[in-house]
DNA sequence: AATAAAATTTAGACAAATCTAAAAATAGGT
DNA sequence: ACCTATTTTTAGATTTGTCTAAATTTTATT
């Protein structure tokens, strides 16, 4: 077998667990240098930590983390490369349910976790035309492009800001159904513009304009949604 | 656990392994009361005689075949509405790759092979609807709709038709690549018309005119074009 | 009807991905 | 520095889907 052919066999023969652990492992920040827990792993998989270890020595075998005994697992560079890949796939996905087949927001994510494992480079890339390249999904999360990079928008959490700021929503941080679903419900929607008109002290709770519309929420509804703050 | 979780189960649980012995079973003439041999099966599926054994019995199981030791396997009324739905989903997606992403239809069987096993109702409904409720795919098959009818399109071999008869290009039996990327080469398409001008005893060889261009094309070929004769 | 050939099943093994329970290593607190 | 609590790994078992080799059943041939 050749060189290229090794190369290949390995982005092309991933397995769809393989491919999760990669994707969980970047999301919890194993891209950096610093290492990933298997407790941590374990715990956002809802799996044991000892079928992370286990997992832990077969991506390391194949190269896509760095892992020693006990200190836990990061990303190589091949293995964030993967990691994009899979979260490109899974963004486009989620676009397309929304833009061409009318789903809504909350609805994408557990059916773009299938797609995401789809294997057709000429698929994702006629997915993303069909778009007309889009960079953000959803939910605000922006899409790599095929190689590998992608927009940090300059957002903050509506909890970090100080009364009178305004903004544009343009994120959530929870993209679980009942937290959207909670939004839709109270108007609150990407693209609308918001500001804080009061922030009570006791529990951060605010009071807020969303569009035209006053509202009041908690802390914690607070602290799930991004912003970008008006210049 | 309540009785209608169990047949939820029954649709909803299905591996791809096993979604992929229930399709071939239905391809082989399974859906009939004649029964499927075992080497059959293994053969189609390349796969060893032992392991559909062992499927067998897994599927008769779960209710989806009929089966009895060395008789062979026939799929029960679940079983031809679960292998319906499977090829209901791989047609649709066949169609969903030429009319919207531009695939060619040597393209798609690939792709939509893996597309056929993604677990969403709304997913399938949807892209139906996006593409009119198509009735066929791009090789001439027909989609059972929702509730598992199709048409059964009056079709006929083109090695079967005598000299002097002519119809319309409907479907191909052989799908594979390179057989169709042949039949581009040659300019045969579905939807063209074929009139068989001369039929060599010999080696069963055609000459025909398609549209307005003149071909001779081998046995093999014919017997791999389904068509309509003209009224 | 007996025998040979072919088809099918059984038995036992293996790889992937998971689990539980026990052992080992690390980290935190005094 | 020592002890303890926590984290992580190892060992061994389980499930799914596969395989090979041997045994069994069916089918075909004499
Ligand atoms: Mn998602
Ligand atoms: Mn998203
Ligand atoms: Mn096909
Ligand atoms: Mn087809």
């Amino acid at each position: 077998m050749t060189n290229k052919n090794v190369i290949l066999k390995k982005s092309f023969l991933m397995t769809r667990a393989e491919e999760n652990y990669i994707k969980t492992i970047f999301h919890l920040g194993g891209h950096s240098a610093v290492p990933i827990a298997t407790n941590a792993i374990a715990e956002q998989m809802e799996t044991k930590p000892s079928s992370v270890t286990d997992m832990a020595k077969k991506l390391a075998e194949k190269g896509l983390v760095h892992y020693k005994r006990y200190q836990g697992v990061s990303l190589t560079d091949s293995g964030i490369k993967t990691a994009l890949s899979i979260i490109r796939k899974h963004r486009l996905w989620e676009v397309f349910l929304v833009k061409k087949l009318d789903f809504t927001w909350d609805e994408v994510h557990e059916v773009a976790e299938q797609l995401e494992h789809i294997k057709s480079e000429k698929l994702i890339d006629k997915i993303d035309e069909l778009l007309d390249f889009p960079k953000y999904d959803p939910h605000g999360d922006p899409i790599p492009s095929k190689d590998g990079k992608f927009m940090v928008r300059d957002k903050e959490l509506l909890s970090d800001l100080d009364a009178g700021v305004s903004g544009v929503c343009v994120g959530v941080k929870d993209t679980s159904a009942p937290f959207l679903k909670f939004l839709d419900k109270n108007g609150i929607a990407l693209g609308k513009t918001i500001t804080i008109l009061e922030k009570e002290d006791f529990d951060q709770s605010l009071h807020i304009k969303i569009e035209t519309q006053e509202l009041h929420i908690s802390h914690q509804i607070a602290s799930n949604l991004y912003v970008k703050k008006h210049d």
